[in-house]
Formats: C-alpha cells, structure tokens, sequence
DNA sequence: TGTACATCAGTGAACGCGCGTTCACTGATGTAC
DNA sequence: TGTACATCAGTGAACGCGCGTTCACTGATGTAC
C-alpha cells in the first residue's frame, strides 16, 4: 500500500510521480489563461504525457483533482501565515515584515495563490464552497489567535470576528494586487509599500474601534 | 442606421432585442454556475431559441460579447457610486447609508456584480485586462473626489490614491461577501451590519493615518 | 393605395475537431518460493 | 540466484456528442415610386 507510483515509461525513460505531474499540468494551463471549468481532461494528460485513459488511474474525475488543488494550496497558505506568526517581531516593523513575508511567498508560489484567486467565485460550486470553507476556517483561527493578545481583553469575540475578517481581506487583496501587477510587469517595492500601508491602516482602524463606537452611540441617542 | 432589430419571428410570436437577449443569456448562464470561457456559442443561442449561426448577426465572437457586458456592468456599479454620492448624507450615519445602497444594488443587479467578481481573474485575458482597467480609472475617480474635501489638504495624491484604492478595495470585499452570502441563503441584515462595520474601520484608520505616520517615522530614528 | 425591390435577422444542413469515457491489452516491477 | 506470478500504470482504438464556423437560403419588413 502507498507504493511510490511510477511513470510506465511507455514513452520517455523519466521516473516520475505522474499524480503530482497531473496537478501541476492543471496549475500550468490555469496559468495559460484558462479558469478550471474550461480545462479538458485530454489537455491536462497531453501536458503531462500520457493518454487520456491513464488519467483514471489516479483521480475519478477533474472535479476530485480540482478538490486536491483547493487543499494544497491552502497548506501553501496556511504555511504562509505560521512563517508570518512565528516570525521574530521586532514590535515596530511587524507590519512590513509581514507584508515582505507575503510577498516573497505569493512569488515563489505564485500558481496556488493564482488558483485560489480565479477560483474563489470560478464557476465550479464544489470548489468555490470548499475554498469558502477555507476561508471561513482561517479567519476563526486568525480571530482565537487575536484573542491571545493582552490588549485584546475590551474585545467581544463578534468584534474579533470582524477584525480577522478584515486583516484576511486586506491580505486576499494584496495578494490579488500582486498577481495582476506581475502581469503587468510592475515593481516589487511599489507594491510592498502600497500593502504596508493598507495593512498599517486596518491597524490604526482597529486601534481607533472601541472609543469610537462609543462616540458614535452617544451621537446616536 | 441603428433601427431596432427584431426577431425574424420564424418560431415564436415576440418582437425582442436580440442582441440584449443574447447579452442576458450568458449572464443567466454564469449564474447557473459557469464561467465565461466554459459557455459555448451554441448554449447561448439555444437559451435565446435561435440558430447558433444567427449569433454572427451581432457579434463577431464570444469575446466581443464579454467586453459589452464588462462595459455594462461597471455603468451599473458606476450608477452606484453616484447614487452613494448623491445621496444626501446627513454626517452621522453616511457609512451605514452608503452601506445599505451597496446592499440594494447588489440585489437588484446581483448578475453584473458576479459577472465582474467572477471574471476579475478569470480565464479570458481581454476581460481580465478590461475589468482591471476599469477598477483602476475607478480608483483615480474616487481620489480625485476625495481631494475635494476640506479635511484632505495635509494628504499627498500618492496618499489619496492608497485611501481611494482601499475604499474600493472594502467595497469590493462586502460586494463579495453579498455573493457569497445569498449563496448560503444567510440574512441581510447581518452581512449590512459586517460591512458597516469594515467601512467604518476603514474611515477610522484613515483619520488617525497622519499622525500615526509621524510616530511611525520618530520611532524608526 | 398598390407594387416592386432592397435589407437583413434568422434558418438548417454540413464540415472537421476535440471532448469524456469504455475496453481489452501490455509489459515493467516487486514478491514469494 | 532463478523462476513463476500478481499488480497496476499506461496503451491505443473506439464510441457518440457538442463544439465553432461556413454557406446558400428564406421571408418579413420598410421604402421608393
């Protein structure tokens, strides 16, 4: 059982784990300008090789593959998000960091996050729902985590909610402003300070909450 | 020139705008869970009940097809900033009222917002480009707008630009959220109140943005 | 008001093509003896 | 070390189907006289 599995070698002379060589044909041809729903089985086994037929052997149908795909990526993520976490934090340049931190990942990564991005409201229900479950999952664990610091003790856990809501939003858009940048060939650094910025932001926003939603409740009345 | 073009009446009894027809029928299509690029010509025509070879009658392609409705679309989401705008905003609870218009159109013209949604980092280039170029002259709009209040003097345009591209970068976020939550079949009220919220925190920041800079830029020397 | 004519949206048949899925098969590999 | 056998990834031919695009056509409509 779980016997590494090995190329036929019809063709070619290469030992390879045609699995994996299927999965990554798929990100290949999405990163060709194609969404998920308009890749044909035939071109994911022309790319790697091999006859339709064979696809078989390792998924039951595309929709299985595209379901893999979702759940990688998001380990490549969630991967992301530990190394920003664990990351010494030197108290002042959390936010750059992090942001820095994004940024390398997004390019060395860039097909997962690519496959999440185009996805997330493709036209496949199961992938979109699956990758909305993803979503939702981490930003509950963004919001315990957020629960953990000291400051945070004025704060009801919906609030929290939205603040981790927030933080995963203004992170999904700075990884869509980095992948259309690199399609338009723009700079690295530009995009870094634009997103330390809008990060910075959703920081001071957060700071700012609860005096102001008291404010506002005694403008209210 | 430009005279009304009815159908041939060869099947049914109706005088319609094909062309339109044609238009609606890939939105209905993506609705039911396609992208644009899995939609075929011939599934177009079938929804409107002519021959696939009639649809040469008034585009060329699908994609030609697919940048009429990017250009429809964003009048649609631009005829929601302007009534956001207009609106007259009673200082207190601009955010909340901004939001519930957000709400409204996107109920009443839920399919050009999952039109662009879906196919912002879609499979088809051209609309990719299209939308992306869109959403940035919409960028530029909304800072220009902004330049004009009294309180914007201290800000840089570069500055402006960020605040603006963040605007509608919350703006997107409760668009998608709004999608996402009908799909759920989750209430309305609730995802108001989350966008309120964001918006707020989003404002909030931006006020304290100045003066936290200038701590910011102290600690580092 | 009646007739001849141009316009043009829609028809329906035809084409070659790539698709997903099935099937009986092949032959390299690892294992038992 | 040598042999017989089970496993199973990959083969290649075949199927019926929906695709985009072409073509000569039809027939309702508006217009000129």
């Amino acid at each position: 059982m779980a016997r590494p599995q090995k190329r036929h070698l019809g063709r070619g002379n290469r030992e390879v784990d045609t699995r994996q060589a299927l999965l990554e044909a798929v990100l290949e041809l999405m990163n060709r300008d194609k969404s998920f729903d308009a890749i044909s089985l035939r071109e994911v086994t022309r790319e790697v090789g091999i006859t339709p037929a064979a696809f078989y052997r390792h998924f039951p149908d595309m929709d299985s593959l595209g379901l893999e795909l979702v759940s990688t990526s998001f380990r490549t993520l969630r991967e992301m998000l530990k190394t920003v976490r664990v990351n010494p934090a030197p108290e002042q340049n959390v936010v750059r960091r992090s942001v820095e931190t994004f940024v390398t990942y997004v390019r060395a990564q860039r097909r997962h996050f690519q496959f999440i991005a185009r996805e997330r409201f493709g036209g496949v229900a199961a992938l979109r729902e699956e990758i909305d479950h993803e979503l939702t999952l981490l930003v509950s664990e963004l919001a315990t985590d957020l629960a953990r610091y000291p400051n945070a003790s004025k704060w009801t856990n919906e609030d929290l909610q939205v603040l981790a809501n927030l933080m995963i939003g203004a992170m999904i858009r700075i990884v869509e402003q980095l992948l259309m940048a690199r399609r338009r060939g723009e700079d690295d650094a530009e995009w870094i300070d634009m997103g330390e910025k809008q990060l910075r932001l959703v920081v001071l926003g957060a700071l700012q909450w609860r005096s102001s939603e008291l404010i506002e409740e005694s403008k209210t009345k």
